[in-house]
DNA sequence: TCATTTCTTTGTTGATCGACAAAGAAATAT
DNA sequence: ATATTTCTTTGTCGATCAACAAAGAAATGA
């Protein structure tokens, strides 16, 4: 297994992180490969070697992302003993990511390839795959919580879920616009007050 | 008044409404000049001599999706009844708008320059300001609610406001992500749902 | 020691980017 | 009719894009 020629010059975890971080702040068309090999600290050759090309990179850092951030809100949502709490936890623990000043504000799922990918279809479904995921575990834990009995049966749970999913990528782009954490804790907190009148009544709330 | 030279061969409202569904469509970094000119079907030095530079003719296709839309929604803020009518209202407008299948699908002002414009906080600045405004008009319409009764005293304005912002806002990924028109008016309902507990309710929303 | 393997450095590739210069075309003013 | 003004067409500019080829450097195995 040890490998047999020159040994790599540098850590492929290293320079992957720093490429997300890269790509969480500039996004995937707005960073280009002066922008990586400046961040990892390594020639362009060495990226392509190591990593495949730029779109292959890109796929890396945001499986690095959501394995950072992600598993720990699915955590959330599957200890919690309501799925009030697990959701709302949810959103809490993303805050706190958004808002993190050691990190670029906001998501990189939610805002990394909005745009500016017409041409690149498989890319843009590989990103709205990963939030489709987040907003469909949303669906699982409030499903869970109709069986558990803490969620009202009858909830509209596509609707409830669409909905926290839609907050939570709202939320996203005020960070980005400068939210501090008290803001976004004031969303969640907003979001939080509206939960009894949509999981725990069994009637679809009234339009008007 | 007449023009003294050759009369222009195009039509300029014409022109920048193409160049507006380009931007919309493909974000501002996404967007090439080629693009443009394609769209607008007039050569690029035309654009330069008529527009300005790529990012001016952007701003004024800003300002026209913004005199398009947002005139709509600040009319249903101000002729509302209800802050509630006015702001569940202004969300429609948009919704509306989101789900046009006659234009991109989404926010231009939300979308078209997230990430990819680090080297350019003019322009950053300029959309986060209109993004502002939004938010704005929601205080200001919920303050006028205070002002008039239907909106109880002691509402944590900039909480709410920015609430409803932040669901405008998640909205326009959504329907990035293929959101039908009834799937945005489902999320619109689960916001109108929250409203009595932020805004009728005196005490500021519990959060666990 | 030396051949082999792998990585790094350096340089370059064709394409595309936004922007503009120069020249030709079409209108008005005198 | 002719000069003037303005627009359009054509071509091109230097910069930058993602990607890779070739050669040098540094490790291992025999």
């Amino acid at each position: 297994m040890a490998g047999r020629g020159r040994p790599r010059g540098f850590d492929r975890d290293t320079a992957l992180r720093q490429a997300m971080v890269t790509f969480w702040e500039r996004g995937y068309e707005g960073t280009s490969m002066t922008d990586l090999t400046t961040a990892m600290g390594i020639a362009s050759a060495s990226v392509y070697a190591c990593f495949g090309s730029k779109e292959e990179l890109f796929r890396e850092a945001v499986e690095l992302y959501g394995a950072m951030e992600g598993d720990k809100a699915l955590r959330c949502l599957e200890t919690s003993l309501t799925a009030r709490e697990g959701i709302i936890g949810a959103l809490q623990v993303n805050a706190d990511r958004f808002a993190d000043p050691a990190t670029p504000p906001g998501c990189m799922v939610a805002l990394s390839a909005l745009t500016g990918t017409t041409d690149n279809p498989e890319l843009r479904d590989f990103l709205a795959g990963r939030r489709a995921l987040v907003q469909q575990s949303f669906r699982e834990r409030l499903e869970r919580g109709i069986g558990e009995g803490d969620v009202q049966d009858g909830t509209d749970v596509d609707a409830v879920a669409g909905f926290y999913a839609t907050v939570l990528q709202g939320m996203a782009i005020q960070s980005r616009d400068g939210a501090t954490r008290a803001r976004l804790e004031a969303v969640i907190a907003c979001a939080a007050a509206a939960w009894d009148s949509l999981a725990r009544g069994p009637e679809r709330p009234a339009l008007r």
